[in-house]
DNA sequence: TTGTACATCTCGGGT
DNA sequence: ACCCGAGGTGTACAA
């Protein structure tokens, strides 16, 4: 069975379930009033409430509340899980090592148990990213400034990573920082770590924030520290297969 | 009713559990064969497959494969949520304002429709945090250093907020940056912005950055800049309740 | 494993 | 609404 559901479980549908969806290597859904505890890189309690169980076949735990895009505890990938019934208490305990990390769900009543064998091969296909922006300096140069010649991308200097390495007209340096989105003081900080960085062996180096906007402390900063601002969105490439069906997307 | 669940339910069967979901403010739990489209911030497209859909009450939408912590699309909370069956095909939208984001998953298949009208009024108690170890500082600043004197907490600067400011035993300022985890070239980063910022308007200015670890490339940039380090873990308070039962942490 | 930086980051707090 | 920075960030990628 790809999908099994129980409401309102007993104790043994709720063990005998759990092990069959681990052996399955199935998604496992559980509605649940229950308890939180973590320990490891911080430590929490949460108390008693109704969430949302899901543990993955490759060990990552997530509880989520009625609220959040974030669950409130989880455990990344790589982790083990057991559950143990105990004095008629029942207990989720997901362990991972390295760092050592311990979450553990006193399950209090659960309204419902289920799994799901999901089988997937496909992988997210998205557009819009830093990496783009990148590449699209590369076909088109000019975007930046006439003359500019990008050289790196993603090259390793002294005290960092930059985005883009190249050269203008004149010969100078021009090191790119590229944000996807509006770019803040930590942009500026990261353009100006490299720019000093690359000063320490070079005579003339120029430094451009590459971003569609900037907050205004951004702008404040770059100026006091001589960088310069190049306005650019990042691109939505097409990436609809030809004759694809209609969405509202083409 | 609190919980409901429907194992391969009809194009019925689905509308109509889905609005009484909604009507009672449930989180919605589906199974499904679906396609994904996203566009907003980025565009994305993801191909067939099984995965698991998150609907909250909040207008949060996750859509979770079967691999990682993360969700694979999502929407976050206030985003408001649609069902549209149309021509035997069922499509869920989820459309956010502010900026316009829209996401699209059409169901090809459902395996599982459930519902969870979630009862939650506890909130996370977590200890660990980097506001944390500035409460220890302020109650013990000799860990620090003898004879420092910590006067602001989130003091806003020039060009940013610091964490710590305060004055050493020869009224020099001093500027903490805190870090709960091991600092890395972003935090020295941050820190010599604030240094600099301070500089401009004082004497004698150091910065400190407090971590329990530095990697190796921000030992190298403190030490270049002439900041400084002093270890220090992130504390857990002991939160447990006096006479709670016994768990594994107390 | 460690280091580095992105992310449709999310989230909270301040102005 | 914007700005700023933390996060148990997670995730990918390179050395």
């Amino acid at each position: 069975m790809k999908v099994e559901a129980k409401l309102n479980p007993s104790h043994e549908e709720i063990v005998d379930i759990f092990n069959r969806a681990l052996s399955k290597e199935a998604i496992v859904n559980i509605f649940a009033h229950c308890r939180v505890f973590y320990d490891g890189r911080a430590k929490s309690e949460l108390g008693p409430g109704d969430r949302v169980i899901l543990i993955k076949p490759d060990g990552s735990f997530l509880i989520h509340q009625k609220e959040k895009r974030e669950p409130v505890n989880w455990q990344p990938p790589g982790s083990s899980v057991e559950l143990e019934v105990k004095e008629d208490k029942i207990f989720l305990r997901s362990i991972r090592r390295k760092p050592r990390e311990i979450l553990e769900v006193e399950l209090l009543n659960v309204y419902l148990i289920s799994y799901f064998q999901a089988e997937d091969y496909e992988e997210l296909a998205l557009t819009g990213s830093e990496a783009e922006m990148a590449d699209l300096i590369f076909e088109n140069p000019s975007l930046i400034e006439d003359g500019f010649k990008p050289l790196f991308k993603e090259k390793p200097i002294k005290h960092g990573i930059v985005d883009v390495l190249g050269v203008d007209k004149e010969g100078n340096i021009v090191i790119l920082e590229l944000k996807r989105r509006r770019a803040d003081l930590h942009a500026v900080s990261q353009l100006k770590r490299y720019v000093e960085a690359m000063r320490e062996e070079h005579e003339k180096v120029r430094g451009i924030l590459v971003a569609p906007s900037l907050t205004s402390g951004a702008k404040k900063l770059l100026e006091k520290e001589g960088l310069e601002f190049r306005k650019l969105t990042p691109p939505k490439r097409g990436k609809s297969k030809r004759g694809r069906q209609k969405t509202l997307f083409d």
